[in-house]
DNA sequence: GTCTATAATCAGATAGAC
DNA sequence: GTCTATCTGATTATAGAC
């Protein structure tokens, strides 16, 4: 027999409304300047009725990431099947792309959750060296494959390079180009600028490609 | 005849060491969570003495901005002089390097700093566009004697990854790393991300100097 | 210039009715 | 699940004595 939804539904369509608002007004403001007032009034409802899915901000907070972690290792578990495709490489950068663009405040205001959260350090330091491994994987499956040429002592620093443009090119757009919305421009814009950085670096049969 | 300094004399020995503890607290946490509370206490006077030097929070970390617009602008002012030596400019990195570690706050909490202060948002533009330029003139020099060789088109994607490394790179120290002081090594590593950025386009000649 | 109050405001959070 | 009402504590800022 099926069960109606438990009142404290992890999915609950109030509580999933307000993950999703919560984390457009962080990325906007900053968890720190966000109240839980701000919050309440952008899902419609009651401050009161927040304190009831989330009893403190500091579990909201920890509801976003929940959502950046399961969407993070969404991608992670496509970038681990080793397709023959390098393209397919392509098409998960666009996506991590997206994804460090919809969740920036993670990135850029990372003193103040930790500060909000000390727990939360553990966490994010987790699941950052997981997705830089995974970058590390792909690069080095590429080279195996002769597809990009990388003496071994310019491998790490190229490696820290594609993911420092790759991780702050969202927020260069957002702090020096005042860029409210990604847009496809902006998105282009950014693969470009990590296209430019492997370019020395790619085999001839990929520049084609890339 | 020379004249005592003035009471509110803005070289202040008292004013100006607020500034400086004021820019560590704000390094370590951010604008937003450092109280005038804690900044009074780090420079040892009370909290009604704060306010006898500074008005408003948002005039204390206005006063922060004119000194890190005073220290770009000195760095500015020595790349304008044309020099014949290549290796000046990797002095000038350098320095740039230390001046984004030690203001790095400044490009971490923007966001906070523009709603604490909507007025410094164009002061803080036109100083971003300002370094940028000379960063721009800088290679371009670099470009026309034939030490730097980027075919138009990848000219400003180098440009914009430049940037974005010898920015952010503070950032991902502080952020991912957990970094608190900046070393000797740490500088040599930046510089390093920074060179490996160039290789693929330097001279001969330049390859061995940088 | 520096201090001791203290005011004014606002954030996060709780209790309990509906 | 949602609301109203309220509390507590922290933070910016001011007034006025020394």
């Amino acid at each position: 027999m099926r069960r109606k939804k438990a009142a404290t539904n992890k999915g609950g369509a109030t509580r999933q409304r307000i993950v999703t608002l919560a984390l457009g007004l962080f990325n906007e403001n900053g968890p720190d300047r966000v109240t839980t007032a701000q919050i309440a009034a952008a899902a419609g409802i009651n401050e009161g009725n927040l304190y009831y899915h989330f009893r403190t901000k500091e579990a909201l907070v920890a509801a976003v990431l929940d959502r950046f972690e399961a969407d993070a290792m969404d991608l992670l578990a496509e970038g681990a099947e080793d397709s023959a495709d390098p393209t397919a490489s392509l098409g998960l950068l666009q996506r991590w792309f997206a994804l460090v663009w919809d969740y920036r405040f993670l990135l850029r205001d990372m003193i103040g959750l930790l500060a909000l959260s000390p727990e939360l350090r553990l966490r994010v330091r987790a699941l950052s060296a997981h997705l830089r491994e995974a970058v590390e994987v792909l690069a080095q499956r590429l080279r195996e494959r002769d597809l990009l040429i990388v003496p071994d002592e310019q491998f790490q620093p190229l490696l820290a390079n594609l993911w420092i443009v790759a991780t702050y090119w969202a927020l260069y757009l957002d702090l020096h180009e005042g860029i409210a919305a990604l847009t496809p421009d902006h998105l282009a814009w950014g693969l470009g600028q990590v296209r430019s950085l492997l370019r020395p670096y790619l085999a001839p049969a990929l520049q084609a490609l890339v």
